[in-house]
DNA sequence: TTGAAAGCGCTAACAC
DNA sequence: GTGTTAGCGCTTTCAA
């Protein structure tokens, strides 16, 4: 029953509250006949642990919370179900908070810090603050970011720099020369940081191709496809516009085919467009894209964080996880070439 | 500080404990002298209160569990982002238990049911047995259906039945007489009971219209995109094949799409295809389709779910939302008519 | 091998 | 207005 206690098992069982305890927690200091007896009480009585009250006596709750956007994007739901898979694996229980404003995250992650409700934080896709991280180590909080940066915790992140490069040096080995980069707005405070690393090593490319930065070829706006079509729109109405653009996300890169097509620019002949993520649509859309592993780095996070929290008091690292280049059809060498 | 307690505030701020939970619970039998005091400290000390303690204390979590699928179908995601907007709002936490077998299902409710660690449970588009049914009656353990079936519980669904009927309804009207439909298995015990509502409507429309059932216009099978294909392929290599194909869902009117494509049917020419669930990509593919208020489902199962944690012992009802049906381009009268 | 009892941090009588 | 205290259900010394 639902208000059955230890108490009620250990009366009907004729024993005391403390052998209840030792043979639900499998402790070997029990006799196999009382073993045997509470056992079966419990079953008559349908009889479970209160995990409150073991969570108050023990100091710990067997669950972690999980900061993240809202879950809109297939990257985030995917992240979030290799954190689910970990967790569910080590029988920790997940509690959510999908948050849209900095000011949110802020609030949440103070109101977690003060560990009680829950064993460790995953924080995923969102940046953090120097306070916040502060008063998390302040407070001795596990903590493991996914998809985000701080020098101080626990990261699982990809290369994106390394990503962005891989991909313009792809573009520029076809022998585009003119290429351009759409993303979402790269100093958005919950924006995800990584499109700016993206969008460097964009730069570092370009650099080490002796080829400059035109900032017509750069645009950056909100998320969303048809926000893509747009400034695919308008940098392709440049006079002199690029041969191949690379966007920040795949639901960006399928904006722009939107917006090749409006043009009567044919894919690849006249521009190739490189997206990033392989969300399914890639795949159909036969979109050249990056590859970034997203369920595993979400797996990869929950394992961190139990393993923090089972032994904490190791020094941070940043785990990088290889990104892969998906070579598909909307990439070719530019037009006359 | 993480370890602070409700004693030290009091010490600190020279009152007793009870002070200070009057002040922190908004009591207004404090005066507005001690009441300042106490906030004060427990600012300076970074304190506050121990949700876990106050759980044990209350008999009450503020938080709730959800039993859904894995999330790899966008309409889960969807129902399970409203499901989270309506907790937040009420300031609720949700813990979601992804699970893949019955078993792991039954075992999780029955965990569950014994009121604890959460004040109510959601179950989102899985089937419940009628011993988990009594389980959670018994134990007073408030409950709400999402997209799925039990006439003990309360339950927020769509009216699939009706929703079939509306889009066989519709091809019937366009002239069509040979209706194929394709769906995940109708009996899997996992699969959604709503699938076999749809497949009853079509049966639904058929008989009012006097057209004969035919099972070689019926498959089912594992869901996904290249099993509708194959079935697809395989009803469509009939000697008299459908010249319309309703599916369960987008997914796998995407699948038939395909098979259209790689048997050079022109659709909706030749071909008319009508999806369910209307998901982000049957738009983009200009697919006819049945919308149903999925983030809205969620939202009101969340809010149901609240209102029976605060309120109990309301007899149970089923919440229909209504459908809508998308006529987009896959969908025409059929050849030679 | 078992039991008694303290105490995890909080709230709510009850007393003053 | 404020303090004292019992007790929510559990685990774990300590003693027997």
């Amino acid at each position: 029953m639902s208000n059955t206690t230890m108490l009620d098992v250990a009366k009907y069982a004729g024993v005391s509250v403390a052998t209840v305890s030792r043979v639900l927690n499998g402790s070997d200091l029990v006799s196999e006949a009382t073993r045997q007896k509470v056992l079966k009480v419990c079953e008559e009585l349908e009889y479970t642990l209160n995990p409150i009250a073991q969570s108050l006596r023990l100091g710990r709750t067997n669950s972690v919370a999980a900061i993240l956007p809202f879950l809109t994007l297939p990257s985030i739901v995917e992240r979030l179900r290799g954190v689910m898979a970990s967790l569910s694996e080590n029988s920790f229980e997940l509690v959510p908070f999908t948050l849209g404003t900095p000011n949110d995250r802020d609030s949440k992650i103070t109101e977690l810090s003060h560990r009680s409700k829950t064993d460790g934080i995953l924080i995923i896709s969102m940046p953090v603050s120097d306070t916040q991280v502060d008063l998390l180590i302040r407070n001795k909080m596990p903590t493991v970011l996914i998809d985000s940066q701080h020098p101080k915790l626990d990261r699982i992140n990809v290369d994106d720099r390394c990503g962005g490069k891989m991909v313009t040096d792809y573009l520029i080995g076809l022998g585009h020369r003119k290429i351009g980069f759409i993303s979402s707005y790269l100093e958005n405070p919950l924006q995800f940081s990584s499109t700016i690393y993206r969008f460097e090593g964009y730069r570092d490319a370009l650099k080490e191709a002796g080829l400059p930065f035109n900032p017509n070829y750069q645009k950056e706006g909100e998320h969303g496809r048809d926000q893509a079509k747009q400034m695919a729109l308008e940098m392709l109405s440049h006079e002199d516009p690029p041969t191949a653009i690379f966007t920040s996300s795949d639901t960006k890169a399928i904006g722009v085919l939107d917006a090749a097509r409006e043009l009567n620019l044919n894919v690849p002949g006249d521009l190739s467009v490189v997206g990033y993520d392989d969300i399914r649509d890639a795949e159909y859309m036969n979109l050249t894209t990056v590859r970034q592993p997203l369920f595993k780095a979400g797996r990869i996070g929950g394992r961190k964080l139990i393993s923090l929290i089972e032994k904490p008091d190791t020094s941070p690292e940043e785990i990088l996880l290889p990104l892969e280049l998906i070579i598909r059809g909307t990439t070719a060498p530019p037009p006359n070439n």
